[in-house]
DNA sequence: GTCCGCAGTTTGGTATACCAAACCCTCCGC
DNA sequence: GCGGAGGGTTTGGTATACCAAACTGCGGAC
């Protein structure tokens, strides 16, 4: 009986080309509306088609790429509004999870939160920025997991990726340790409405100087209120201008 | 044996393959446990096995299969853990769409809740199971879809399979109908705050319904209490009791 | 009688080949 | 010159074949 977990060594290659991909596209070198041709990229990465293709798959899976016709796979452009609904479903799942893991925490799981929260604090006195959104990342991971629910954890993986791609760029770094210290203050409370007021007011801060960072634009303040109360539709303000390349092509995706 | 004899959309095959094994997860006839055997299916369907290989992966996405060790693939066993898990997610999102439906729900949206809700009476009266499931899920579909959040919706879809299969049972239809149409009145008043309290309530409301048909046994009222409302605004929502873990001790049975 | 090991079998992963639909570009007719 | 028809090309979907790892079961050693 060998460990069941153990399910590394078959699909490698498909895991390798994905991985290269993924990286591809976080990293740059792959650029919102390229095309990813099945056979080109096996023989680029000298594979035959098949892992290409689950590769592909897994990546539309995690939103990186999407059909675009029957027959034409490219790298997903990032619209205004796709900032938006992946903040609003971060508002809803971490919200939540925070409010649960406020409730389900153990001492074990504070400790490595506090673990995790110093790393931060060294990565952003040092002003590493590598490490810095790497530990961030776990920070979330660790808070969602403790959640205790395997799927909401699930449900929040697909778009990690996506998250990390937009959010690399953030610089406020000192804002964000602090509200991660406050929100970690409010989950080790116990008091799962307090840890949901931080989750929330962190998730917003966030998209704030995300829209900032890549748009270049500010939020109206209608944009960050819908949960509470009423909501405005959207930001809407030209989309994802800023990708130079958008030439070719007006990308129907005004979608919305 | 000739070509293809019939001329079909594009991965006509595959999604073939894939209906048809759902719905025989579905309707039973696949039971937890059961396992799935590429070349197996391939051949009773006929079809090689490259289609039948992303068919599969399709399921697991969608819950209802899983990689047990690396060469065996079952029918994912359905836990009180699992249940409780579904659960909690519909909580984080379902309530959160119905928040934001109700600030950005039009007329037309309205309308065509109303419609299904005239239907899901209908259907309740005459006692017609199958067309009230039916009804049901797209009821909540257009809830979900009212938010506007694409995002959204696509996180749920994926556990919308799973969610039927195990509320297809539940037989209070009549209380499900009157939620339904308080649900329908709060997000058609615009006001989030209360959409969200009637999603809530009825999310949970289904929830124990569901726990009491599939496993007969009945909820602690703290299963169903690990968080407030879920308002933004954190006011009430003063149970913060400490609940350690109600992470359950699902036996790995749970079904027949 | 039990346990270990080896070989046959099972089974998913990968590679290669073929097909049909969509795309593209040329060329012919006006 | 311009537009549409036609054929070649591209490209994803499917089928078939081969491989390696894991499982199974049988037989021999103790």
């Amino acid at each position: 009986m060998g460990p069941m977990t153990k399910i590394e060594p078959l699909g490698a290659v498909r895991e390798r080309v994905l991985a290269s991909l993924r990286q591809e596209i976080i990293a740059g070198r792959l650029r919102p509306g390229d095309r990813l041709v099945e056979r080109e990229l096996a023989d680029r990465f000298g594979v035959s088609r098949v892992p290409v293709r689950e590769a592909i798959r897994a990546l539309v899976g995690e939103g990186f790429v999407h059909f675009e016709t029957p027959r034409r796979t490219v790298v997903r452009r990032l619209t205004a509004n796709d900032v938006k609904e992946l903040f609003e479903l971060r508002e809803a799942l971490e919200v939540y999870a925070a409010g649960l893991a406020a409730a389900r925490a153990t001492p074990k799981d504070l400790a490595e939160v506090q673990e995790l929260l110093d790393l931060a604090a060294a990565a952003t006195e040092a002003g590493d920025a590598e490490t810095i959104t790497d530990v961030n990342s776990r920070l979330h991971d660790r808070i969602v997991a403790m959640a205790g629910n395997n799927l909401l954890t699930a449900s929040l993986e697909p778009v990690a990726g996506r998250l990390r791609w937009m959010t690399r760029r953030n610089e406020e770094w000192p804002q964000l340790l602090v509200e991660h210290r406050e929100l970690y203050e409010a989950i080790a409370s116990g008091d799962p409405a307090r840890a949901r007021a931080h989750a929330l007011a962190h998730v917003r801060t966030n998209y704030r100087s995300t829209v900032r960072h890549l748009f270049g634009t500010e939020l109206d303040d209608g944009d960050t209120a819908q949960l509470g109360d009423g909501d405005v539709t959207c930001v809407e303000s030209g989309d994802a201008r800023g990708e130079s390349d958008a030439a070719s092509e007006p990308g129907p995706e005004g979608e919305r």
